[in-house]
DNA sequence: GTGAAAGCGCTAACAC
DNA sequence: GTGTTAGCGCTTTCAC
């Protein structure tokens, strides 16, 4: 037995498939006994709209499309931030009747603009969701404005953008407020390991880490800066040069967690005890963080919070309701755990 | 300017929208010269398909549904198994013209029959994949049944069961090699942590650890059985019981990475060498796996070529083609790191 | 090989 | 408040 459509509720009910239409769609304009009329008949015959008729005859597709950076599972361990935007674009994408699609695609592709124009040319979303770091490559962008399909960038670290609307983070206002507390905690020498040069939010990190600095009255100092890639073997390399000078810091301070990961373990083996005689903190808050050993004070993005809401721009946008401009800053919060403490006499 | 119809098209090449139609689909019975003709028209008007049109009136939905247990990123560091699933899936999605719906849910949920049989009558996909642990919950299976929609299990431990075509792995069989390869290396105490009994695939781990044993000869005592339950802090209860015993065991294989990674950290806290002085092999191969130190021996299930295939037979399925019967068993593959080595003298 | 016509199940525009 | 009528852009059926 096929599916009851929607002219089988209204023959049910005793009325013309427009008003089943307007109760469906919760459309004004129809008494209370009709409507309770016809949601018997739905219950009854066990409808469900068609969601191909309804997008066919609506000029929406009712599906959300989130692009991001494949973490590959392996190589790079953030599978954490996907599931975590995947999550919150997905509770957004329930709550309004929509569905989620997921993209995942690679940064360095140089074809990467032309597959995602042709993705979404076939799919034809009602709008896209961009995660960081690709909401942050103006090639990408300029690729994905080309469609003309609505999108909002998800990124870290704030940025001017004129027309699009954003959804970001106070990433660089975070950075400086741990640096801070470790300032406040006795540290003199708080190294940085800076991460990969393309990923915007770890420029971000290293501008709050210069303002903590200042704010604190600790000078800057090019010599405790060690550049990284954001991979936990650069974190270590980065550590290894650090640690085995004769005046070492006392605290270093990570552009993501698994550099903050290496330091720790460089340290592990270097036998410098963390926190006693190093602190270490980290950037993004992934589910090593508290894996490690001590546990890693770090910073945590509101990243589920930040994809629902671009999410839910998206769909009220495509409801006809408001314009997508401006944006949206969300923030990130500080977890203090077991690898930050007062530093060594 | 709005996108160009199967009207369009038809018109510029001089044919018919039926004709546009079996070249668009590769249908036979057109001549080559009128085919080229077609495409030409396709490529200069940049048409593309309208997928609800064709939905509609295909009575597919072009939509595959993968359905997992949240990893919720935090709680359970297992959001690389999800990736994978997913890397697998998208991968069959895309070159078959599909897309991918993920449905994260929690297994616990006592509706959650019923929340899948509504998602499912909602968007109807073409197939569903039900990933482990939840495909193997025969309330699960059952109300995914009673949809009609055609479903493939992907689960870890092979299973008996009936009609459904499944896709499945020799996990116990490689259990049983790990803990071979451990006697191989001398261990004669070679413990078990045995994990949440609510997921089967650990039941078959254990089971594969005591055809192992036997295949080595080495008898099998409940004293190296400890229970967990897939976390790290009951790996770790786990080794503090078993590590603080007069004749501690040599070697201890986890049913999982995670308590795997306890078992290392406590056998640190100790000051018990591994590998020197104690073995450890864990079992799913996660990010986690290579992340501790020392890195872990451990079995790599192939996820994503399982979800792959899962997702490809219910596209050709939806096709007209196969029928969904039988079982596709995969190898998965011993990971041999740092974490084991030969029995201490 | 090709085309004409009839839907697929819904929404939108407008009439009543 | 409610119903009528056209489509939406495709696939299907069947005729040629």
């Amino acid at each position: 037995m096929s599916r009851a459509t929607i002219f089988d509720v209204a023959t049910r009910a005793g009325v013309s498939i427009k008003t089943v239409s307007r109760v469906v769609n919760n459309e004004p304009n129809v008494r209370e006994t009709t409507k309770e009329r016809v949601r018997k008949a739905i219950r009854e015959l066990n409808y469900r709209p068609d969601r191909s008729a309804r997008n066919l005859a609506s000029h929406r597709s009712h599906l959300i499309t989130l692009i991001y950076d494949d973490p590959s599972a392996y190589e790079i361990p953030s599978a954490g931030y996907v599931i975590r935007m995947q999550q919150g674009a997905l509770r957004a994408c329930r709550d309004n009747d929509c569905e989620l699609l997921i993209h995942p695609c690679r940064y360095q592709d140089k074809a990467l603009g032309a597959e995602l124009k042709t993705l979404i040319e076939k799919v034809r979303p009602d709008g896209i969701v961009l995660a960081a770091p690709l909401s942050n490559m103006p090639n990408i962008v300029r690729a994905i404005g080309a469609t003309g399909t609505p999108f909002v960038r998800v990124s870290s670290g704030r940025k001017k953008n004129g027309k699009h609307y954003s959804v970001s983070m106070n990433d660089r206002e975070c950075s400086a407020e741990m640096t801070r507390y470790l300032a406040s905690l006795g540290h003199k020498r708080i190294a940085f390991l800076t991460g990969h040069p393309k990923h915007d939010a770890v420029k971000n990190r290293f501008l709050g880490y210069q303002d903590g600095l200042q704010e604190s009255g600790v000078s800057f100092s090019g010599d405790l800066v060690e550049a990284g890639d954001n991979s936990i073997r650069s974190g270590e390399a980065c550590a290894e040069k650090l640690l085995s000078r004769k005046r070492r810091p006392t605290a270093i301070f990570a552009a993501n967690d698994d550099m903050a990961a290496g330091v720790i373990r460089v340290a592990d083996r270097l036998g410098i005890k963390v926190p006693d005689e190093l602190s270490v903190a980290g950037c993004d808050d992934i589910a090593l963080a508290q894996q490690v050993y001590p546990a890693l004070t770090t910073i945590r993005q509101p990243l589920a919070a930040m994809a629902e809401r671009a999410a839910l721009a998206l769909i009220e946008h495509s409801r006809g309701g408001s314009d997508l401009g401006g944006e949206d800053v969300f923030a990130a919060s500080m977890q203090i755990r077991e690898s930050t403490g007062p530093a060594p006499a």
